[in-house]
DNA sequence: TCCAGTGTATTAATCAGTTAATACACATTC
DNA sequence: GAATGTGTATTAACTGATTAATACACTGGA
């Protein structure tokens, strides 16, 4: 479990943004027990209370559930894991879209830098997350 | 002059954004004069001080230029306006591609999904902003 | 039993961004 | 020359979001 973190959103949205990721990809699976709030906390370096508000947004979300006070699991709700993966790629696309709409720039023009840099630095990159 | 803004980014920061586009595209030309700040601040219904934070943004960038007292005007060096659009794409493209990458979607499917989005609602928009 | 680890809740502190209130120098216009 | 409208600067207050500190209740196993 490793997040790299950035300084414009919060914390605690993108950790619900990284598990989000890994049920998308499968990464985490249906009923799979993840960290507790203060295991999370201490592996990612942040406080046990960020921890909790991204899990109880994911609870919320229905993407993860609770037992009593064991560790809570991934939800094998399929129709949720799939909605996941939607919603990140929808959600992607339309914030690029309305990013780059306003500069008018001819849409195969973008695809065209877009697979150039989706292509890019494939390599390290695999050593990294892989 | 018009912006809708979200909540997400600060409202300096947007403005800055703004007025890039309008440079990329050519909405705004070399030479044009801007408002001043306190009639940007009028227009946008934001603080004087949030147009002055973002026209001192956009003069350390070189993207507009004051003399004396009299309103300023947008840079006349083409190295920058040409620049400012390809940073604009570049960092759109870019902040897409590190959204999309981890959830491991073949490109070809997002081309797909992103053609689809970028044409649609095209004839409201039109309406809107032309 | 008791204790360590769990989820949960409450309150305080911190921080960035924004707004606000003024002030000053300058120049153009009336 | 006075007034108005520029740009610019400084300082303080406010606000909402985020993070931090702490406490409480529960439970499963040693």
């Amino acid at each position: 479990m490793k997040v790299t973190f950035n300084k414009r959103d919060p914390v605690y949205v993108q950790v619900v943004r990284h598990f989000k990721e890994q049920i998308a990809t499968g990464n985490l699976e249906p009923g799979q027990e993840i960290p507790s709030r203060r295991e999370l906390a201490n592996q990612l370096k942040i406080n046990p209370n960020t921890a909790q508000r991204a899990y109880k947004e994911m609870e919320e979300a229905g993407l993860i559930f609770t037992q009593g006070n064991s560790p809570s699991k991934i939800t094998r709700d399929e129709n949720i894991i799939s909605s996941v993966r939607e919603e990140l790629i929808l959600e992607a696309v339309e914030d690029f879209v309305s990013a780059i709409r306003p500069i008018k720039v001819p849409i195969e023009e973008v695809v065209g830098i877009l697979k150039e840099k989706y292509n890019d630095d494939v390599f390290e990159r695999r050593d990294k997350n892989d």
